[in-house]
DNA sequence: ATATAATATTGCAATATTACGATATTTATT
DNA sequence: AATAAATATCGTAATATTGCAATATTATAT
C-alpha cells in the first residue's frame, strides 16, 4: 500500500475546506487548452479511446500521455486496459462535481446583476 | 489603448478553439483553493468586499492582490474603486459560461454511466 | 523468443506559479 | 501639505508546468 499525497506546490491546502481543495484540483486539470480538447474529444467520440488524442492534438506523444496522466489523477477520466492499448473515458462523477458548483452559483447570483461595481 | 496578451506559458494557444482557451484560462484561474475560497466568500457576503478578504484567508496582503489580480485577468471578478478601497464583486458572465459547459457534458454523459472502462 | 504496436517514464530546458517582505501608489482625512 | 488607510507592485526564493527527444515498459502477434 502506497500513499500518495497530494500537493499544489506552495500552496497552503490545509487552510481550506476538502471542497474547496477538490475543486481546485479539477480546475487546475482544466486549466490547459489541451486537457479541455481531450475532454471534448472524450465527449465527441462518445466511446472510449486512447492513442487517436494523439493524432487528434498537435503535441507529442509523451506530451499527450503526461495530459491524460494529469486528467487521470484529478479523477477526471478514467482509464483501463484494453488489450494492447488504454482505453480512457471521461468520469462523470468528477464532472458533476463541477456542475453542481457552478449551478450553485448561478443560482446565488441569478437575481443580482453585478449589484455592487 | 493598450493590447494585453495573453500567453499560457510554453502552451500552444493557437491550436485550439477560442473556447477551448477561454475556459481553460478560466479553469486555470480557479485552479487554487485560495481563489476558490475568495469566489464562496464574495458568494457569501452578497455584497462587494475588499479588504476583508486579507482578514477571512491566512494568506498575506500581496498574496491576495497578486489572487485577485488573476481573478480580475481571468474576468471572473470585477473590481471597482470605492472611496479609499477597491471594491471586488462576482462577474456572473464568466461564470455562466462556465456553468453552461459542464451543464452541457451533464447532458451529454447523463445516460452513459462509464460505458468503456 | 522476437518483433511490433501502444503507452509510460525519464531527463531536461524554458517558463510560470506561489508566497511574502519591502516598498510604492492611491485616496481620504485632518 | 502631511498623515493614515487600503491596495498594488517589485524583487526574489522555492517549486511546478510545459513540451519533447530518448528510452523503457507492456501486450499482442508472428
Amino acid at each position: 500500500m502506497q500513499y500518495y499525497i497530494f500537493t499544489m506546490g506552495a500552496t497552503k491546502t490545509e487552510h481550506y475546506t476538502d471542497l474547496q481543495n477538490k475543486l481546485a484540483v479539477l480546475a487546475k486539470a482544466l486549466g490547459h487548452p489541451a486537457r479541455i480538447a481531450i475532454l471534448d474529444y472524450l465527449l465527441k467520440v462518445e466511446t472510449c479511446i486512447c492513442g487517436d488524442i494523439v493524432n487528434e492534438l498537435p503535441l507529442a506523444q509523451p506530451t499527450i500521455s503526461q495530459h491524460l496522466k494529469e486528467l487521470k489523477n484529478a479523477n477526471l477520466i478514467k482509464g483501463s486496459v484494453e488489450g494492447n492499448a488504454i482505453c480512457y473515458c471521461i468520469n462523470e462523477d468528477a464532472l458533476n462535481l463541477l456542475q453542481n458548483y457552478f449551478m450553485m452559483i448561478s443560482e446565488k447570483t441569478k437575481n443580482k446583476k453585478s449589484n455592487c461595481c
